[in-house]
Formats: structure tokens, sequence, C-alpha cells
DNA sequence: ACAGAATACCTCGCATAGCGTAGTATTGTG
DNA sequence: CACAATACTACGCTATGCGAGGTATTCTGT
């Protein structure tokens, strides 16, 4: 898919896939996958600028040894998840624009 | 609207603009505002990114004593406008996981 | 008559952001 | 025991939207 289309859809798709349960890098990039592939390196500098603009939590823990970083999402996260809805709506008159027929 | 959600729609927004006749840079920009807000220094260089593609036509015609520039849809731009179709598919399932309930 | 808005086009340079490449380190598997 | 998978990070390239600035003509209100 178009890498420009994508752009503005990744920050909200890694919102969602931590807006049930927190996650961490490696799963995120696994769970949004089948709809959207993002790098490694497109992943954490997302993440890291949704953690500055409060929009999830992270906590490290270890897990087989190893330090894991998990991301859970906080209510200023899930206020953008919920200017999403919004947002679509003028996605959806722009898309009716390109669309239409005759005129 | 969002900076990073307009990316890749812009374009084709310009394609739609000229889709059922040719137009120019100022009517463009006033033709597509109601659905997403463009600057000048923005149209231009989508304009020429967009020629240099093949997707659209020039041409300089005088206008009011005025040389104006006609930009006009090719077949190539044609397709691109098709294509988008199909990656709409894919959009709306990146928007039914954002938005899905429960899991 | 004249200022200012509208029409019409173009360029430079900044800031943002996606991602390829590379690096580090551990665990699981054939 | 090598290799894939897991897990995180950093550097630098490139694309792109847009503010600011530039040029020039026509229309409009006072």
């Amino acid at each position: 898919m178009d890498i420009q289309l994508k752009r503005g859809l990744l920050e909200i798709c890694v919102l969602a896939a931590i807006k049930y349960e927190e996650s961490y890098g490696y799963k995120i990039i696994k769970d949004v996958k089948p709809y959207i592939s993002i790098s490694e390196s497109t992943l954490y500098p997302i993440l890291k600028r949704l953690e500055e603009a409060g929009c999830l939590n992270v906590r490290s823990a270890e897990h087989n040894g190893r330090l894991r970083k998990y991301y859970c999402i906080t209510d200023v996260g899930r206020q953008r998840l919920g200017q999403f809805a919004d947002e679509w709506q003028e996605i959806m008159s722009i898309y009716n624009y390109v669309i239409r027929e005759g005129d």
C-alpha cells in the first residue's frame, strides 16, 4: 500500500494496538502487521512521541531474564483514539469527493 | 485536520479536482478547500510531481492577458484514481482495527 | 483616483517523519 | 553449535507539507 496514505494512520494503529492491553515493541509490530506493516525504526520513534505526548505510559519488566518495555495507553491516548473517529468524518468526505461520479 | 493524515490524500485530491475538467492552480485550491486545505507552496510541487509521473498534462493559455497553466488528467492519472479505490479497502480494514470494540 | 483585496504563479528553506542499515544481546530450535 | 527469532536502539537519507517571500495583473470599495 502507498506509503503516503499510511502516514497518520501509523500512530493511531499503534495506539489501537494497546487500547485493550499493554504490549511491547515486537508484539505491536506483529499485531498491526495484517493491517499495516511497520518497521522497528518507525515504531520506536512513534512510541517515544506518544509517550512524550502523554498518550501512553512505559514500564520496564523482566521477561525471561531480558528487560522488556511494556506500553500502556493513558486517558489522553484514549482521547486521541476518540478524536480519530471525528477525523474519520473528514476523511470520508474527502473519499466521497475523490470517487464522485459525473459533475 | 492532522498533517500526517493529509499526506497521501493531498495528491489524490488534486487529481480528483481535475478528473472531469482541466483546471489551474488557484482554482484547484478553491475547489478542494471544503474537503482539505492546501497551500500554494504545497500544490505546485504536487502538480510538478504528478506531471513527472505522467498523471497530468500541462498547457499554458492566455486568460485576460495573463498566462495561466491548465492541468489536464491523463489515463495514467485516471488509473491512479482507480488504484485509490482499491487502497481504500485497506484503509477501511485499518479503520475497523482502530475502532474495534472489546477483545 | 487609489489602496487593498483577489487572482495567478513560483521558489527557498525548515521541520517532521518513515525507514534502510547497522549494532547489541539473549533465547529458542534444528 | 549455527541460525533464527526476540527485543531494543541509533544514524542518516529522503520525501514532503508549508511558512515566508517574490512578482505581476485585475477588480472593488471609498
